[in-house]
DNA sequence: ACCTGAACACCGTTCAAGT
DNA sequence: ACCTGAACACCGTTCAAGT
């Protein structure tokens, strides 16, 4: 019994038929970015990559530029699918609400790896529109220069703070054992002497988990709109 | 010329002179925090920090449990040193403002490694006692048990988000390359398209440098209190 | 109690070479 | 244009052994 003569091609076809699409940038980053909410961002290296597209690690220096830029890529792609509402001429700050809310749509899409964000959203087409778009709400509420360019900073930092410390947010840790992790933590806050830590006591289940993610998030962009709304009436 | 008996030893200590104290746990947390802030967390390794102890990789693993462990510890560390203030009876939801000020002096003497404590806040003796005071202040303003978990949730990731998204904070970059990174950043936001990025552009400088760091970090938390206070006067 | 030596399974990356 | 092979310098970690 001999091999075809194409053996090796053909079951590597076989494997990405698995697999699914073929070698490309565009294909390494989304790779990645699953990966990274299903086993963390640990997780995700170069030859772990190239071993699920069934090939070489090096394959991979020839769609990306190496580790780092692909890390950026990733950051950048998650931005990117934000759709930028169109800015209306009136409503005060309440016009922060909607960019705010689709950021966190997005960001929640691959929460193992919103923490890239951070350092990519002023370097990316859609990140830049929001950002101006918070500084332009900004200005004509106000604030003044190094007020708002702090305040469009901490709106989006907000958010990417509320998508990767949400309680039960173990994205760091593989799937299959988060849920363990956080009855772990629940318990331990649960056990905690109840004379010296009774709100944290109380507090063990919805300091450990997110029942309800909708009003989360909702609740975590009223309390940075509450703030600012706060703040303007202050210079006015 | 025959080598003295003990030069091995001799010469290690005295590279131990150079090098500090003598291997322990402390010393490595210690070591570990200041490698982080002048190189970058990722700059952390076991072998790194071997190396500047002067001594094998393995020895380093009598002292701690692993990497894992190394890192949990720095970040504890990091919240350990925090003075909690003793608790008001009166005085509302002002008395958060100690507890986030204290804790961002804390967090901001190792920016390298804060990142770290957001895992770790809730395990430690210091964080616990400041989330339970943040938590008691929440519930005299009559917060149901949902919303103040949120909200001292909310309080502790604030003011890592500020010490970690401070401006000009490129933590994860050596030290002497930092001016540069800010510096290429800035530019790149300047020369944007003024048209379309015209606040952008004129914010170029306050995001991406940090002019005043007491008043970043005092404007921070008044933002976070600001909201907190109008979302009490909703409730009420 | 504290540290070393040898070994293993990983990792990112370069460079020349193949098709 | 796109991928491989070989090689290098790193990394965390285990285990048996030394003192």
């Amino acid at each position: 019994m001999v091999s075809p003569p194409n053996s090796r091609t053909a079951t590597r076809t076989a494997a990405r038929a698995e697999a699914g699409p073929a070698l490309s940038r565009e294909a390494v980053i989304d790779r990645a970015l699953d990966l990274a909410d299903r086993e963390g961002l640990a997780a995700v290296s170069i030859r772990r990559l190239a071993q699920d597209f069934d090939v070489t690690p090096m394959a991979l220096y020839w769609h990306v530029k190496n580790k780092d830029e692909l890390l950026s890529a990733m950051g950048e792609r998650i931005v990117e699918v934000v759709d930028a509402p169109d800015l209306p001429t009136e409503g005060g700050l309440d016009r922060l609400r909607p960019l705010l809310e689709r950021l966190v749509d997005a960001l929640h899409r691959h929460p193992g790896s919103t923490e890239l964000v951070r350092g990519t959203i002023l370097r990316t087409a859609t990140g830049r529109q929001l950002a101006e778009q918070a500084l332009t709400i900004l200005a004509e509420a106000g604030f003044d220069r190094q007020r708002r360019a702090d305040l469009a900073r901490a709106a989006l930092q907000s958010v990417v703070m509320l998508v990767v410390g949400a309680p039960g947010a173990e994205t760091d840790v593989p799937e299959q054992d988060r849920q363990t992790m956080r009855d772990r933590k629940r318990a331990e806050l649960a056990a905690l002497p109840v004379d010296r830590f009774p709100h944290l006591v109380e507090c063990a289940g919805p300091l450990t988990e997110c029942e309800d993610p909708t009003a989360y998030y909702a609740d975590g962009i009223d309390l940075f709109l509450a703030g600012v709304a706060a703040l303007a009436t202050r210079i006015s």
